[in-house]
This record gives structure tokens, sequence and C-alpha cells, in this order.
DNA sequence: TTGTACGCGTTATCAA
DNA sequence: TTGATAACGCGTACAA
């Protein structure tokens, strides 16, 4: 039902190499029969078959993408980032969803491989150890942007979380805060732990023992709901700070504020993490650590295409900012 | 490099039909060889390349989506949408980003063209009704979701902006404004002209004639920015009430009324379009108009199924509901 | 129950 | 300057 290059070579009286050649500039080819086929061509509404050329060139110019949903702000930013890059080289994304679910990563994996993928990115991956293992089977290399995964892997990219999260604590230290609380997320173990340490090493080295009181654990799902349900659990341990996990958590424990008449940041100093377009638009707008998202999609695929030009790659571990805006203030001492 | 059926094939010391017709568990094949033939294939990781069954099968089971930006949040959810029931379909998603821009747009489609995609979703087209005249040469079936552009195209999933619009007016008319505002988006033509109908019609049935002077039209690109910019127009035409094109330019408002320290809703009524997250996390949390945005990706992709099963569909225009918040509120009478 | 031969659309090699 | 042929990996009609 398409038109082939056969078909043109038929109507052209021609072979079909010499169509494709044509097709192609090759000089080898009389610039009359070159106008002429292009002009069929372009007349039938040609349009070459990559599936064809894939087969043929064993590449697709294609990169298969991993995300956990691409509903969530920070990931939506990362994919912009890759697919930016990738388009300015000419390869295409495939994107698939996880869910944050392991059996579904793998799927996903899977079906990329099946596809024939040149090279893969997973964004948070809960497996990422695995792929050194599978990589023998796996021809395409595989990039893991914040892997959330401990234990031995290929290549990645990643936000440096200790450092950013250090950040956070520091600047709180910095304004009186002694009691600083930490709502961790239970779903995300890697970089929880990660930022959990940067907390912690913040405040010792501010001669600060760490409270185990002040770290809110929840079992809540939703990063918004998380951050409301975590209010209480903060003012009992007597938190005047609070650093949190995610800025949704930090937007959750801000609308819990809001809701009990507690405002921040007079009564309650708030930080979050991440730097997503909402921070800006909550009352007050949000004091965040940063992460370079667009930064992250864009190394990523820039490191997939060295890696597919079989050149020497470094991994990365990007720095974070401290993005001050108006939720976080000097604490005022109880006299 | 990759494991193909003839390696297998030689390996077993068969012919390579006979592996693959093995490795779907045709029962011709003895079930003693089709053990055997099954387990070298596992051993050697044998994957079948979807690109050789595409070039056979004439189908490639991805559906090709072009969006304006992923980083979008409102995109963002459409995608997902798409992606779940086509996942659930095993087809796969190939994404492309336009900027927005006509030639990308058209770029985009042309490469999905090349890659053999079996159908293609655009969201927010520039360019809806030139798709009827090229569909002869796009063999695929193309769905249009919330087209931007006036004339004909052939499948289409939208949301209806004139309802929309006029709930949205007839709320606030409700609560006793008189002088409402809109506030315009210069770079989506055809649905801010609907939301401008909608808005014009609940006026007119209200017997109030619409004043061009309430009509704020700003060339600013960005939505949020072109909210800021608007306040001082709408306050100088004299409004109580604003209704914004969508919810990044109402937060834009809302942030500016804050700048001005105009309390919103007391001195000034907001009411947004889209229903993003973000409405519920800015103070005050925004009274907007909700799309059924993850039902819009939903819808796009099953009527996309429809196609690829030569069923006939119908075109889809979905209501959208008033979501009340706190950005609004009666109007106070200057006494 | 298994194998042979062909075709899907394209490109590369070799020959004319 | 052009054409015949093979190959990429797989599935299927037909033959054995």
């Amino acid at each position: 039902m398409m038109v082939t290059i056969k078909d043109i070579a038929r109507i052209a009286g021609v072979s079909h190499t010499t169509v494709s050649r044509a097709l192609k500039n090759n000089p080898a080819i009389s610039p009359g029969t070159t106008r002429r086929i292009q002009r069929i061509a372009s007349e039938l509404g040609y349009t070459p078959s990559a599936v064809a050329q894939s087969l043929l060139s064993q590449q697709t110019w294609t990169i298969g993408m991993v995300v956990t949903s691409i509903a969530d702000p920070f990931v939506a930013q990362v994919v912009e980032g890759v697919e930016m890059v990738a388009q300015a080289a000419n390869y295409g994304v495939f994107l698939i969803t996880s869910n944050n679910n392991l059996e579904q990563e793998i799927a996903a994996v899977e079906t990329l491989q099946r596809r024939r993928v040149d090279a893969i990115i997973v964004a948070s991956s809960r497996v990422g150890s695995l792929y050194s293992s599978k990589l023998n089977q796996i021809r395409a290399p595989v990039v893991l942007i914040n892997n959330q995964e401990e234990g031995e892997y290929l290549y990645s990219v990643a936000v440096d979380d200790v450092q950013g999260a250090q950040l956070a604590v520091e600047h709180l230290l910095e304004l009186g805060h002694r009691r600083i609380g930490y709502i961790e997320a239970p779903n995300r173990p890697k970089s929880n732990k990660r930022r959990l340490v940067g907390y912690q090493n913040a405040l010792l080295q501010a001669g600060i023992e760490p409270d185990p009181a002040l770290i809110v654990h929840s079992e809540v799902e939703t990063d918004v709901a998380r951050g409301q349900a975590s209010l209480a659990c903060c003012l009992a341990a007597g938190a005047t700070a609070v650093f949190c996990y995610n800025d949704l958590t930090a937007i959750g424990l801000l609308m819990a504020c809001r809701q009990q008449q507690l405002r921040a940041p007079d009564q309650l100093s708030v930080v979050g993490f991440d730097g997503i377009e909402a921070t800006l638009y909550v009352t007050p707008p949000l004091t965040t650590i940063t992460q370079p998202r667009l930064r992250l999609g864009e190394i990523a695929m820039e490191m997939t295409l060295a890696l597919l030009k079989k050149q020497e790659v470094q991994n990365c571990l990007l720095p974070c900012q401290l993005t001050l805006r108006e939720s976080t203030a000097r604490m005022i001492r109880e006299t």
C-alpha cells in the first residue's frame, strides 16, 4: 500500500537500485534521471521506510526512555532535556512508563530491547545494579539518571543528594534554627538515605546531635499528602524548621500550616528539594534546593551520544543550588 | 552481533523455520524439540527483533505522539492517558516535541511517517486542517487533541471551551460580579477565541453588554508572566473579577495581587482554566474550570485503537467542570 | 514433524 | 552511468 522504491522504479523504467541512489543524490547517477526520479518520488508522496533501513543498518536512531510517571513535574523536565538533545542529534525518543514498579521497569527494558533501540535511559531506576549483570545480553548502552538502588552499575548521571541536603540544613542553621526536622520519602530508598546523610552531616558539623524524633517517617504514598500528614509530628518533636524530601512534600506541609493557622516562615521555616515550577507559585514562595533537571536530561543524552560513538565517558554527579525564597526566616527565640 | 533465530537453528541443528515455530509454541513442532529450542534461546538471551517483524507484518505497534512541550503540566497528563491505554493494548509511544512551532510540527509528522508508526496523535495542533489534504499520503490515522486551528479535519477529541468559559463566567455572575475581565492567550488562537465566545455568551445572557476594555490582550509569551503583567489593565478597567485563559495565567495574576497587597478573593475574584495540580497549592486555592486531561488522552488513544481496527468512530467534545475553591467570593458593593 | 523458498524495503557490492 | 544480486531477521505457503 505504501509507496516503495520499487514502485518508483517501475514508473521511471529503471531498477530500484538506481532509484535508491538517485534519491540520495549519488553522483554516479546522471543529473537527468536523478531529477526525473526525484520528481516522481515527490509526486507519489514517497517516504523512505525507517524500518527497512534499520533492519539493514542495525540501528534504529531511537533511544528508549523509562520513567516512573510522565505527569511528575520533575520527570517531565528531565524528559524534555533528553528529547531536546536527542532531536538535535537526529535521534527519536520512545517513552515507557514504569509506575515506579519493579516488574514494569524490567518489562519496559525488555520491550525496548525487542524494539532494538540504540540506547536506553532510565530515570529513577529501581533495579540499577541488575543492568550490569544483564549487560552482556543488552547490547545497547544503559544510562541511569538518579538511580534509586544501591550497588554497582555502569553509566549514571545523578544529582548530589548529600551536598544538596547539607546546603538546605546549613541554611537553616545559619538562620539560628537548632530543632530541624526531616520528612522522609518511603518510596525513594537511595536518594532518601543520601539526603538524610546530608542532613545529619550538617547537624554534626554544627555540633548538634541528630534527634531521631525529628526524623518523620510516614507511609503515605503521595508526596503532598505525606507533607500534610507530617506537620503534627514535626510540631510534636519541637521543630522550628523542616527540611523536606522534595518540593511536593514541602508544599503539602505549607498547606497544612495554612489550615492550622500556622504562619510560615514566622512560626515554621520550610525547605524543599527539586526546584519544580510550583515552588514559585505557593505562598510563601518556597525556599528549595534546585536540581538542574533539564541539565540532568541533557547530560544523560549527551553521555548516551558519546557512548554510541564508542567514546569514553565519565559518570556525573551534579551539584545542587540553594534557591532562597520566602519560606525560611531567622528563628525567633521564645523568651 | 545480536542473537538471531539462525544462530539458535545452527546450535540446535534444525532450520530457522523450526526455531521460529517452536518459539511461538506452534503445535506442529514436537514437544521435545520445542523445549530444547526454547532452552537454547533463553540461554543465549534471545530477543526477537521487532524491526524485522514490523517489516514483514507492515505494522510497528507504535503510535507517534506530537506535543508542544512535555514540561507543560497539562500536556504531561494527556500523554499519561495516551500511554496508559496504549501500553494496555500492547502499543508503544514515540514522543516528539514541536515547541508549538508550525514547521516543527510538520517535520515531526514526517518523521513519524518515515518510522511507519501505526497512528499519530497530535495535541494542540497548529495545522490540523493540513492533515485532511495530506491524508492520502499519510496512511496512518491522525487523531487531534484540542486542535488549535480552524478548518476541516478528520478525527478529533477536544474539550468544550465555550461551555467551560460560560461555566466560569456564570459562576462569577452568580456571585454578583458585573465587571468581569478576561485575559487572553495570544498563542492559542482557536481555544482562546472559543473561550472568549463563552465569556461573551454568559454576559449577554445576563443582559450585560461586553466591554472591550475588560478584554486584556498581552503579547507576553509565557503564561504566568502574562497573568502578572495583566493585573494593572484589569484594575484600570474596573474589573472586580477576572476569568483567565488558563490556570498558569491565573496563578500569575494571583502572584501580582499578592505583590500589590491586593487580597484575593476579597478585592478581586479569579477563575482559571485547566485544573492543573498547582491550582491546589496556591494561596488562595484557585477556583477553576477542570478539563478531563487524563480522560482526553485516554479517549484519543481509545479512538485510535478503534480506527486501527477499522471501526467507525465519532469525534468527541468533552464537557468541563467548575471546581470551586477559594479564589472567588461574593462581590462586595462599594457603598 | 520438519525444511525450502520467498518476500517485506532498503542499501552495498560487484559486474556490465 | 546503470543493473543484478545478496543481505538484514523474521514468518508463511508449500513441499517433503
